[in-house]
RNA sequence: GCCCGGGUGGUGUAGCCCGGUCAAACAUGCGGGCCUUUCGAGCCCGCGCCCCGGGUUCAAAUCCCGGCCCGGGCACCA
């Protein structure tokens, strides 16, 4: 009974192992699918290394013969297994058709590949569980992280370009109001106080952990001043809403933290000075996620101790605080996200925009070529591990590739060309090229040889025109490089057969004629190099456009002007 | 200083809560081959990892203790 079983694994063991079996794998096996053994592991180790001796002692053909025997359902069993297991773990706490998530970003810069991260999963799952997604601007700070209005526009349309469906918009700006009845709520309830200490004065006292002297006066007092504050008797700086703490917490940050503060001239570019009283960020962010239902967050690390914070306020009111997911901070290699760099780089002039094709906004992204569903399938790869993770462009790359390489035509691109004279062939020569070689019913590009006219070749393939060597040009024919000098590269036609290339393992090059200008802008790090270059003349091309130029890359079309091209490298 | 989190192939992640089906998976990368008018793509084969030390256990990537290293937070910012 028992040593059939282990027969079994053992068998299975040295099969999948080179007819080996090891002893230990074989009573993992044993004991693990068998718990109702474990109690019993001290005699049935010996039996296992008796039987993996004899089943060690047997050859290959002899122990597949035997398993056949036993356990035939094995080799039935091994062709159904590996069963993919791609994408996002399940949500805890989550039920169909209840989970509700939100994204709430500051509009105080361009949406980039770090936020996405927060945003994607958002996303992800409410999708998952039919559930709700929100999009809330945080836009509560019209000092220090100024709100501008044109990323309230862009984060919306970046996140619908990425192919969020958005259930509902909230303004925090909007909802002022809200937050003052829930302040002066827990004023009356005694959870909260207005504190007119210095800001020094009180981080001294509160290191301490003592109370400063606000903070125990009578109910009264405190809405009395919280009238103050909403009446502008008191001055920004002046006095401060506090949510009561533990004042011994371990974490001095967390003692007595601010919800509200005054801003003098707050000029918020949506409600202009219509309000003096701002909330913070969790006070505000506590709220909301209540009042709008939010089931589930999901956000950086960084504000894992912001819970804390928050959690006083649901505990005064009794509320449920949603899940939390802490995920850690995601940046790409060699790509700038940082949004006061990237401000800084645009106001020097350093970038051209918030798209230069060197940062990692969204748009920067897509102005590259890169498609949403690339972006949306790396950041489930990297899901919800905690600790910062740099990906790599090349991860982002292949991605994309994958992506965009059946729908990308193909074009001759010749960066830095170089003329190349070729003798010994009189006739007009019209090379017809798939505009796709999986894909032939998309049609054809045509490519012509004009004699005595040069071919241009790129300057990248230099090392390829030696005198002697042969190359062929693609999809024309082959030739011999004579003579190379500073005017240009003299060659003989050699023959038209590409087999002939083929067997002698002769590089290919691309070529045009009469090609159009074309400028391709190449980001690498901090620099935008720009390739100038000519494009082969039968291009038809519209901007937005993702193609490949061969043997250059994948670029997107960012602009055709007066018959000039001007394309975005994307990668290779 | 105080408070969190994390260390799995070259890189990025899964597995850890609940020890055995992990002789560790997936993607990317690298090497080789096949195919191919892109030294591209695709297909096939191969390479390569549980931070260190101790402990518990028949059995540890997984649990416990100690060490080392790396992030993040500690604003009247979000």
């Amino acid at each position: 009974m028992v040593e059939e079983l282990i027969w079994k694994y053992a068998l299975i063991n040295a099969y999948t192992h080179k007819g080996k079996a090891n002893p230990k794998a074989v009573i993992g096996k044993v004991l693990g699918e068998n718990p109702e053994l474990r109690p019993k592991a001290k005699e049935i180790i010996p039996l296992v290394n008796e039987i993996v001796e004899k089943v060690n002692a047997l050859s290959p053909e002899e122990q597949e013969a035997k398993l056949r025997e036993i356990y035939p359902e094995f080799f039935e069993e091994k062709a159904e297994k590996r069963e993919e297991k791609k994408g996002l773990p399940p949500l805890p706490k989550a039920e169909k058709g209840k989970v509700v998530t939100r994204f709430a970003p500051n509009p105080d810069g361009a949406f980039h590949l770090g936020n996405a991260r927060a945003a994607i999963l958002s996303h992800e799952y409410a999708r998952m569980y039919n559930g709700k997604f929100i999009l809330r601007f945080d836009d509560t700070d019209p000092k220090v992280k100024r709100p501008e209005p044109i990323f309230y526009e862009w984060i919306k349309e970046d996140l619908e370009w990425l192919g969020f469906k958005i259930d509902e918009v909230h303004i925090a700006s909007d909802r002022l109001e809200v937050y003052y009845d829930y302040a002066e709520k827990l004023i009356k309830m005694g959870k909260a106080y207005v504190c007119t200490c210095k800001p020094e004065e009180f981080r001294e006292l509160r290191d301490k952990g003592i109370a400063c002297p606000h903070r125990d006066e009578p109910v009264e007092v405190q809405l009395e001043r919280w009238r103050k504050m909403l009446n502008g008797e008191y001055r920004e700086g002046e006095a401060v809403v506090r949510i009561k703490t533990d004042l011994k917490h371990p974490n001095p940050a967390v003692r007595d933290w601010p919800a509200l503060r005054i801003i003098d001239n707050p000029n918020h570019p949506r409600t202009g000075n219509k309000y003096r009283v701002w909330p913070l960020y969790n006070f505000a962010s506590a709220i909301d996620d209540h009042e709008l239902g939010v089931t589930h967050i999901f956000r950086g690390q960084e504000h894992a101790e912001n819970e804390t914070k928050q959690r006083y306020i649901y505990d005064y009111f009794g509320w449920e605080y949603p899940v939390t997911v802490h995920h850690g901070r995601l940046s790409i290699e060699g790509v700038i996200l940082s949004k006061s760099k990237t401000r800084k780089g645009i106001e020097e002039g350093k970038y051209i925009g918030w798209d230069d094709p060197r940062l990692g906004t969204i748009r920067a992204l897509r102005r590259r070529g890169i498609r949403p569903e690339a972006i949306r399938e790396l950041i489930i790869e990297v899901g919800l591990k905690r600790s910062d993770t740099t990906v790599s462009w090349d991860n982002l790359a292949a991605i994309n590739r994958r992506i965009i390489e059946p729908i990308a035509n193909r074009y001759f691109f010749v960066a830095d060309p170089v003329p190349m004279w070729i003798e010994g062939y009189d006739e007009e020569f019209v090379a017809e090229i798939p505009l796709h070689p999986d894909h032939p019913e998309r049609g054809v590009r045509k490519l012509k040889f004009v004699p005595g006219k040069p071919v241009y070749v790129s300057k990248d393939d230099m090392e390829l025109f030696k005198p002697g060597n042969f190359v062929r040009l693609k999809d024309l024919f082959n030739v011999e490089i004579l003579e190379v000098s500073e005017e240009g590269i003299k060659a003989r036609f050699h023959s038209v057969d590409y087999e002939i290339a083929r067997k002698n393992r002769w590089r290919m090059v691309h070529w045009v004629t009469d090609g159009k200008p074309c400028e391709v802008w190449v980001p690498e790090g901090e620099e935008l190099i720009i390739r100038e270059g000519l494009l082969e003349s039968d291009a038809d091309v519209k901007v937005d456009d993702v193609v490949q130029f061969e043997r250059f890359g994948f670029v997107r079309i960012d602009e055709v002007k007066d018959g000039k091209v001007r394309a975005i490298f994307a990668h290779k």
